[in-house]
DNA sequence: ACCTTCCCATACGTGTGCGTATGGAAATTA
DNA sequence: TAATTTCCATACGCACACGTATGGGAAGGT
């Protein structure tokens, strides 16, 4: 069943490319409009093959998802830690990830995902998942600020929920008013 | 066409009732599971009436989602607004606004509502008229509150995206802990 | 009693999307 | 070169969902 322990990686590697396609256009129709815009055959379409192709590499729709899900997951958790040269300086740090998070619109699908997993008890843990590793990254920062355990939880808590909600605001402002807005609420949570 | 100005109450108040269920029904169907579950005919049998009943008060799909979209921005306004007796101390009233925000989840289906109508301008036009006015209603909040527009003006964003994400937020937490960390955020937003 | 209007039921056509069955070409192995 | 595996194309059945066409019953008007 499953092409495991590539020792020549000619298969393998182009099995997993032609896998990956599927779910690198999956994760840009997810982006563009929801979870329902993920489609067997409109993807197809979109990838000049058929579905041949997806339920070769996929038992169904369904299980398509959830390597989708964990896709996203992956891609997610690894955009946090990304970027290594960030200032040394903790405090300088805690607002270059912020900026960083703006800038790259992180989570610019991310009302698509939750909006999809909702109420769907074993997604919505991948979720959490997810939410968990990205606050505890947050909160490292400002405990490297020098803020005890419970100011760096709140201050944590805080900015994630602003750049979440960033991405949900649908008024329209330059990217120059969000990323002055951004620090402004950052500077906020640093005195004190 | 239309039924306006019912002299004689009987017939027209009958045909909004009628019309309301249908958009009561979706906005249920939204609330549970996204835009892709507000289907006509599963609303029908919800309703236990046919598509016949429909298309008789709506022209086709289309209109009726954009007259949903427009039901749910008016009972979102009103929400707001809606509790008349909120403290008299201005920072008290911030608080007590914050806090009946979270706790009536007033916006749990946001995450629908914008995943939904992110990439459609016109319907994103409706969505940013309601952050637009709840936004410069917590921005009256702080105003009273003494600090100055220019305050007044971040703090309201600060908080707006803070509630926007609670609602986004997988990691499921108590009420009780979900108020603490928000009133401990408000504190955060009224001093200085 | 007749007619009209309101409101919904029934039935149909059509498109779309999922899943399956089968064929086939290319590559790999024997 | 023969056989097998890999990967995808083609074709089909099926269910769902939108929209329309038509009928019909109930209520109110004349």
């Amino acid at each position: 069943m499953s092409t495991r322990g590539g020792e020549k990686p000619s298969k393998s590697v182009v099995d997993k490319q032609s896998k990956k396609s599927w779910l690198d256009a999956a994760l840009q129709a997810l982006a563009s409009g929801g979870i329902d815009q993920v489609r067997v055959e409109s993807l197809a379409k979109k990838l000049g093959v058929t579905k041949g192709s997806f339920y070769w590499h996929f038992k169904d729709r369904e299980q398509f998802l959830d390597e989708l899900l964990n896709f996203w997951a992956e891609q997610s958790t690894q955009a946090v830690i990304a970027n290594p040269n960030y200032p040394a300086d903790s405090k300088a740090r805690v607002k270059a990830v912020a900026e960083d998070i703006v800038r790259q619109d992180l989570g610019k699908m991310d009302p698509h995902i939750r909006s999809w997993t909702q109420y769907d008890k074993r997604r919505a843990r991948v979720v959490a998942k997810i939410d968990k590793v990205r606050f505890e990254f947050l909160r490292d920062l400002f405990l490297a600020a020098g803020f005890s355990m419970s100011g760096s939880d709140l201050r944590a808590q805080s900015l994630y929920r602003y750049v979440l909600g960033e991405q949900f605001i649908s008024v329209r402002e330059s990217m120059s008013q969000r990323l002055q807005r951004m620090q402004a609420h950052v500077d906020l949570l640093l005195q004190a």
